[in-house]
DNA sequence: ATGTATTGTTAGTCTTGTCTAACATCTATT
DNA sequence: AATAGATGTTAGACAAGACTAACAATACAT
């Protein structure tokens, strides 16, 4: 679905086929490189290319701008190294991007690959407001005291068999009373 | 939060403050269109100008190129139709932005402002298939046979109190054995 | 220590979508 | 029918972020 080749993000949908540019803005930039920072040693260049799957001169044009703006430090041709104000804003990019990423593959199910690219993609569109209440929404759904809540089972049989699960239902209304 | 008078998306976070710029995609100027259909007798580049907080010369601009891309009908000084194609994508813009405005506000519980504004940034940017598993959330919650399900009153008062209400919690539990 | 391979940077171009300023067309009022 | 005001368009500039081609620095291996 990722195009890593021209960096497309390309989808059908009922024959009309939509092509949608996506954009490493800065925050990935500064994500790229705190994740990197647990993996390696250095962070260099060629590595944040390679994981942004963005041409090494768009590397060092990000670098230069986030250097301006204080969030990197970063000297010619020297390794890459996140200031206090970047690593702040990283990890608050990594933060929401896990919530996004956990929403979407441990409740709603989705395979982790095309998790991990929404949560890439919706990580810096979704409003602090949301987010914040989709994380209280991951925590209470998966801290359940019974393990994994009857209802989300229920929702797994509902997208697996496109109907309820009667037993569960049934289970779920005699409560009612 | 949304500034319309730059059309750019500001917030703060532990006293760092960040803004990242907005763009109206083509699909907005579809979906804007489609909306604006709805709700007036004819859809003129004005309305879709103010609808989407952009200078006239840009809704000019898209209007060209959507029409190359044969999915708008305009004349010169004329009003402004979807074509076939157009009206499909527009449509299906409009069902993904339905989906989670839906899920933003009627589960998650964020208000109807900012669940618009997230539901237009993020209807973009989620793959169809995460969206496809969201949309069998959203109805599988919101058709529950009992009614609003326990376990989101339980959710609520978790967001409000911090804790989950043990009442709820007992109650759940003991259908356990 | 020197030369080759790797890594990084610069310069210049392209694309997308925005804006302002100036101009063109339409519409409605007299 | 003439004209004022509203509505649309063109032209030209700018910003962000990507790319390629060519050049510069580093590092390693002999």
């Amino acid at each position: 679905m990722l195009d890593k080749t021209n960096n497309t993000f390309k989808y059908d949908f009922k024959g009309l086929s939509m092509t949608t540019e996506r954009t490493a803005s800065m925050e990935d930039y500064l994500e790229a490189i705190a994740v990197l920072r647990e993996e390696e040693v250095e962070v260099r260049v060629t590595q944040i290319s390679k994981r942004l799957g963005v041409k090494k001169p768009s590397v060092t044009a990000a670098l230069h701008k986030l250097s301006e703006d204080g969030l990197v430090k970063h000297r010619r041709y020297g390794h890459v190294e996140l200031t206090g104000k970047g690593r702040k804003i990283a990890e608050e990019v990594m933060r929401r991007h896990e919530v996004l990423f956990r929403f979407l593959s441990e409740i709603l199910g989705v395979d982790s690959d095309t998790a991990q690219e929404d949560a890439c993609k919706v990580e810096h569109s979704l409003s602090p407001t949301s987010l914040e209440r989709l994380a209280k929404f991951v925590e209470f759904v998966l801290t359940c005291p019974r393990g994994e809540p009857l209802w989300h089972k229920g929702f797994n049989y509902f997208v697996e068999h496109g109907e309820r699960d009667q037993e569960i239902v049934a289970n779920c209304l005699e409560k009612e009373s």
